[in-house]
DNA sequence: GCCGTTTTCGGCCCGACTGTTTTCAGTCG
């Protein structure tokens, strides 16, 4: 039993309890706290309770550490086991019906005894819901809508797409005249791997009458991409967009903008301890400013930007990225967080496919394309002999590569280096696909795996560590092998491969690509505090995309990493020095 | 269920919108 699979319990069983009769909603957070601090934790769980080291963690108290301890000792929890028998799986699925929750789902299977999605479709049809007690004919209808969106639509969007949704709504909106300061927040700004939806923020002039409040959201509610208006109001507007992701639109002051910007950008984990630590300075945070002092006595403290808020509560301003509830209040508060990379930070890219495998574009046109982006490097990375489906290399080909390379080299000195290197397999037994002698021709090796997803965890992590210890190998690509929203990564025990890559002074990629975007953020940053390099790599098969490079710096800063952090942030020569001393 | 340099009890972040009510509960973020 790890970390992960007791923090999803623990997560599990806050909702559990959400959804029993006459619940205590401040037990259930206790839940959900717990399950953070449990993923927070360092080192194997299981030791850290065999030694007593569990006590003293803030947000698990004796009661959570008794039911950890069982987990850990059995295997099972009975309080779990119990929760989950009494909870018919209906009410589960019903949760994930818009505009309803917990307190609305006991009624309609108090009263109703409903069994299924489908007998709640049913049972609106035949119009038995209405005449519940707290119901009603929109409530109702609103349920119907809420279900025929589930059967329709995936519940999160990948990076890229809520981005380009915002960004064309955001550019309408930017237009208006009674618009003053305009603003994606929410998890886009925060650079979250997937979207649930699409919050922007908009100020107008403080003296600006209700006339202009008006205009903006009937401007809103009205862009050609909104399929659906589910709210609107005089500050804030709901919709749906056309791809089925839902957007809000929050309308307030701009003396206000800074608060509400800051609320909207989130995240909530962020904010619980940030209000806390107001209060415990006689201050209160709210969605429309920082206020001193309290009920009814609040007396405004002004606020220009978010960075005023910060510095109000005695703490550097913290990134977007950064507001998750990862330990960024208390590194701001001791002026310790990271300044974090940006893109122009990058001098090369390490992991790029050319037509020598299954990239559609020559190396002569990928390195002229790196030219232009001002890069000082380009690492090729074709696929070795056992992806002979995306057309690996076999030794004799390799050879006719390498002279390829050569001669762009000679032809290209003093504009970019192309560095000589490998997306080699990791075969099923750990062993590389080129033998070391081929290996050592390679000014670096990123070692991926591509087949056998379906190993147990233990030989996964086993095949993954054997790779890591190949003193040629230098990068792990893509390591959990994730699609994201299309298929979980291998079962790998990352916390292992991890410090085993440091220790053999191994890096593990982000993997830019907006579907992997692997190692996870979470991981990055736990990389990071152990002393790892880790390069961002863009995984193109195609010019277009070196572009997803950005996705992996909005990945990198989500992990804290620092240029200094960033293998590819490294000028040419000392690169080249980084890999030669690795295999000295 | 957690937590505590006023506290071992009584708090726990805060507000908008909706729909049902006729002053508020539920849901959401």
């Amino acid at each position: 039993m790890d970390k992960n699979q007791i923090a999803a319990i623990f997560e599990e069983v806050a909702v559990l309890l959400a959804l029993q009769e006459d619940s205590n909603p401040f037990e259930g957070r206790a839940y959900e706290n717990a399950a953070r601090a449990i993923n927070a934790l360092d080192g194997d769980i299981e030791q850290l309770v065999r030694d007593g080291k569990l006590k003293g963690t803030p947000g698990l108290g004796s009661t959570i550490i008794k039911r950890v301890e069982e987990l850990v000792n059995t295997g099972h929890l009975a309080f779990y086991d119990e929760l989950r028998a009494s909870t018919p799986p209906v009410k589960l699925q019903m949760l994930r019906i818009a505009g309803v929750g917990p307190k609305k789902i006991n009624v309609i299977y108090d009263k109703l005894h409903i069994n299924s999605i489908a007998e709640l479709e049913q049972a609106c049809r035949e119009d038995k819901i209405a005449h519940l007690p707290g119901f009603g004919k929109k409530t109702q209808d609103n349920i119907l809508q809420g279900i025929a969106f589930l059967a329709q639509h995936a519940d999160r969007f990948l990076y890229p797409v809520a981005e380009e949704e915002a960004e064309r709504i955001r550019g309408a909106l930017a237009k208006l005249p009674e618009i003053v300061r305009l603003q994606v927040a929410g998890s886009l700004r925060r650079r979250r791997e997937t979207i649930g939806d699409i919050d922007v923020v908009a100020s107008v002039a403080d003296d600006a009458g209700e006339g202009a409040r008006n205009r903006i959201m009937d401007f809103f509610t009205r862009q050609p991409s909104v399929e659906a208006i589910t709210g609107k109001g005089e500050t804030k507007s709901s919709v749906v967009l056309g791809s089925g992701i839902a957007m809000d639109l929050r309308v307030v002051k701009d003396s206000q903008f800074p608060a509400t910007l800051h609320h909207f950008t989130g995240s909530k984990e962020h904010h619980i301890p940030l209000r806390r630590r107001a209060l415990s300075m006689n201050m209160t945070i709210n969605d429309y400013g920082l206020f001193k002092g309290k009920e009814p006595h609040l007396e405004p403290v002004p606020c220009k930007t978010e960075a005023d808020i910060y510095a109000a509560l005695g703490m550097g301003y913290i990134e977007p990225e950064l507001r998750e509830d990862m330990g960024e209040i208390e590194a701001a508060v001791h002026g310790t967080l990271p300044v974090l990379v940006q893109e122009g930070d990058l001098r090369g890219v390490l992991h790029v496919h050319s037509t020598w495998s299954d990239g559609q574009n020559t190396i002569r046109e990928i390195a002229e394309e790196c030219i232009a982006r001002g890069y000082q490097y380009l690492g090729i990375t074709d696929h070795s002999k056992a992806a002979a489906y995306a057309g690996g290399l076999t030794e004799d080909r390799l050879r006719l590569q390498h002279e390829e390379i050569d001669h762009l080299n000679e032809e290209l000195a003093g504009r970019l280096r192309i560095l000589k290197g490998t997306e080699c397999d990791i075969l099923k037994d750990g062993v590389l696909d080129y033998a070391d002698e081929v290996l050592a021709k390679f000014d670096f090796v990123v070692a991926s795996i591509h087949s056998n997803f379906n190993l147990s965890p233990e030989e996964q992590t086993r095949r993954m560590l054997r790779a890591i210890s190949n003193p040629y190998v230098d990068i792990i690509g893509h390591p959990t092998g994730r699609l994201l929203l299309e298929r979980v990564g291998y079962m790998l025990d990352m916390e292992a491969v991890i410090d085993a890559a440091v220790k053999h002074g191994v890096c593990i990629e982000i993997n830019a690509h907006p579907s992997r975007l692997d190692m996870d953020w979470r991981l990055v940053k736990r990389a990071r505090d152990k002393g790892m390099k880790i390069p961002i790599d863009p995984d193109a098969h195609v010019l277009a995309g070196l572009d997803v490079i950005r996705y992996g710096i909005g990945i990198a800063r989500k992990g804290w990493l620092s240029a200094a952090d960033v293998l590819n942030t490294m000028e040419t020569g000392a690169l080249l020095d980084f890999f030669r001393r690795r295999r000295a």
